[in-house]
DNA sequence: TCGCAAATGTGACCAAGATCACATTCATTC
DNA sequence: GAATGAATGTGATCTTGGTCACATTTGCGA
């Protein structure tokens, strides 16, 4: 998942929808007349794009950055859903049915974004058997980590989550066979959002696992030992 | 959702793909078509028409009955996803991104199943652009449905769950302005699954609020007198 | 390299809710 | 309408993991 690039300081800069996976069929000549129909803009770290509950119903693509979807409930508790990077589409499920948003979507990193109406949206999905079938695969994986999710809250001690989700990140982040390395960690407080658990209780697991030699931290970044090891113990309490 | 209907004993019954949501834009003499290439079959209630991480790939429609999506867990818990009755579809998710199933689906009452390979399902997406846009919009269902859940898990005791659940079970059953009759009410247990709860903490808030008043058995269905004091309830964790 | 804010580490306490173990009631079939 | 298995009701424990309250460490910017 390396993110290179330099900064280019042109005064049009890359307002191009060719990164988006999407739209990866499409040919070069309308994906440009495409990208003159989006409204482009950049948002700062922090900046929320999408409010929850909001009654737009663009989609948005992230051409450039990183954003966020969470919601908060009412006693300040916050929770993740996803992470959405260059390439990847987010807000599609209001332009489909139409309801308000279920999520909100902050950037994570400065990002350059761009939305799309409902109407042309609909207009690519309908004309472009390729972008829907691409668009029923996106939501086809959402549903899924979704259902995963469920099972794992519903089936597994706060310890057990921790692991499933370290094994998520380590198999991103392959060095060699059975080593992972995770360049940029998440924080434990992130992690705990992911995971509905609390950020002491990441910590403490982590600290666990580092006495036991699976994992240790270099650094800034994050190295697992045995993958092998941390998906079988996964495997014993999930049964796959 | 009133079910009536008479059994006709005719010999090949209702074989048909008229009901099916999905496929509601096709012209009749296309569905009698696509009828012909679909595997009929009938299941006893308690019988797996789906299991869990198996290799098929195949795409389901309910034309009569009922089916509960669940995984069970290594230790004998057993979590509920969805059910899913006359004129739904599921199977989708394995068709269109080709992994294996993601939960297993058992039949809750007698039901007639037409099931279709992935290649006449693609074909049939490929060709009727207001089928993909069903499609769209059933994943789309599911997966605010799933969201919603992950964060009622992640913020809610389970006596808010609770009352949730019951205010979405009566809103699909009103009765008129306030109250809501709800014919069949699951069971604790199945509550219980649904919400990743213990059957006891079902049974105890039930009592409870028909302490309060707000729910009350009659024979075999359940009342619900003031779901608008219900919607408040839920309102105040929930927030929206 | 100093300083500060963010991230991490750790103990003590507490409460929600699971689990266990039965009693009781219901509803369907013979 | 008696029987019987399923569903419901209820108290008594016990455990997980959240919360609180700090101490400590890290990393980064001036």
């Amino acid at each position: 998942m390396g993110q290179s690039g330099k900064e280019k300081p042109a005064g049009q800069p890359e307002e191009t929808l060719a990164g988006i996976e999407l739209f990866k069929s499409l040919p070069p000549s309308y994906l440009e007349a495409l990208a003159e129909r989006c409204r482009w803009r950049r948002y700062a770290a922090g900046s929320e794009v999408v409010s929850y509950q909001d009654e737009t119903r663009d989609v948005y693509f992230v051409v450039k950055g990183e954003v966020r979807v969470t919601i908060h409930s009412l006693s300040g508790k916050q929770v993740t859903f996803a992470d959405y990077g260059t390439g990847e589409m987010f807000g599609e499920l209001s332009a489909i049915d139409g309801q308000p948003r279920s999520a909100s979507v902050v950037a994570q990193t400065h990002s350059l974004i761009a939305s799309m109406s409902t109407k042309v949206f609909w207009e690519v999905l309908r004309n472009y058997p390729e972008v829907s079938a691409s668009a029923l695969k996106h939501l086809t994986i959402n549903l899924r980590a979704a259902t995963q999710r469920i099972f794992e809250f519903s089936t597994l001690a706060v310890k057990n989550r921790i692991h499933a989700e370290l094994l998520r990140l380590a198999r991103n982040n392959m060095r060699d066979d059975n080593t992972a390395v995770i360049l940029r960690p998440p924080t434990h407080q992130t992690m705990a959002r992911r995971l509905s658990a609390s950020r002491e209780a990441v910590t403490r697991e982590f600290n666990d696992l580092h006495r036991t030699g699976l994992v240790e931290r270099q650094g800034r970044s994050l190295v697992i030992h045995d993958v092998s090891r941390l998906a079988a113990m996964v495997q014993r309490v999930l049964g796959h």
